[in-house]
DNA sequence: GGGAGAGATTGATATCTATCGATGGGATGC
DNA sequence: GCATCCCATCGATAGATATCAATCTCTCCC
């Protein structure tokens, strides 16, 4: 369990390399950022396991807020690209988006 | 790409089953919220690279934040469990948590 | 055309978060 | 003892975020 240590002196550090791409960060970023809400990690569960698009008022209904307040976390998803939409009449049906980037899928696979 | 949609009637919404235990949604949202963050994404990151643990002092010379910031966001990743941390003299050195939830360190593989 | 319903947007507000300066708490070394 | 260094914590502040009421847009139906 003991670990080597770098030699260390007084007032001298070794600054790490950064071994992520800053553009990789910024975008892991965005997308973590949009799941790390209880309602949104909700609603993409939802939508992962429903094999048809499901109504956003059926979210609506389910969760305890507002119609606005559901509409605006389900933007949020839909800026972070996780999810699409399709309108039929005056309903808007969202599902998983279809071209979803290989490291988001794993990402939403271990989650939920 | 026509999906199948459940017969509709105004007014009447289907309110979907909650597949995610609240639990699990709140533990999930934990640990999202703090890699959700460019600084402490690329201090998990450096760590999960670094076979030995690495001193503090290197990320405060590392990145371009304050002493106290750069203790925050440590902090952060400190209380979701992430990281571990010992002391050597007057240096501290963090490493990945040795006993990470298989979730979690599977996310981790994922993102970094 | 006009009323009604669904959903997005706007505006306002309260809460959370990131950041920094100042301070405190140990350990080291003279 | 006392000065010094590292690191954590506290206090304050600016910016981001979640929430709701009100409004707007679009579609459907009479």
């Amino acid at each position: 369990m003991k670990a080597v240590l770098p030699e260390r002196v007084k007032g001298v550090c070794c600054p790490p390399s950064m071994p992520m791409a800053l553009t990789k960060v910024d975008q892991s970023v965005e997308v973590l950022k949009a799941l790390a809400d209880p309602t949104r990690l909700q609603m993409i569960s939802i939508l992962k396991n429903s094999v048809a698009p499901v109504c956003i008022c059926d979210f609506t209904a389910a969760f305890d807020l507002s119609q606005p307040t559901i509409s605006h976390h389900m933007a949020k998803l839909r800026e972070a690209g996780l999810v699409d939409v399709s309108k039929a009449g005056i309903w808007a049906y969202y599902r998983l988006a279809s071209r979803l980037e290989p490291k988001t899928r794993a990402l939403l696979d271990v989650l939920v």
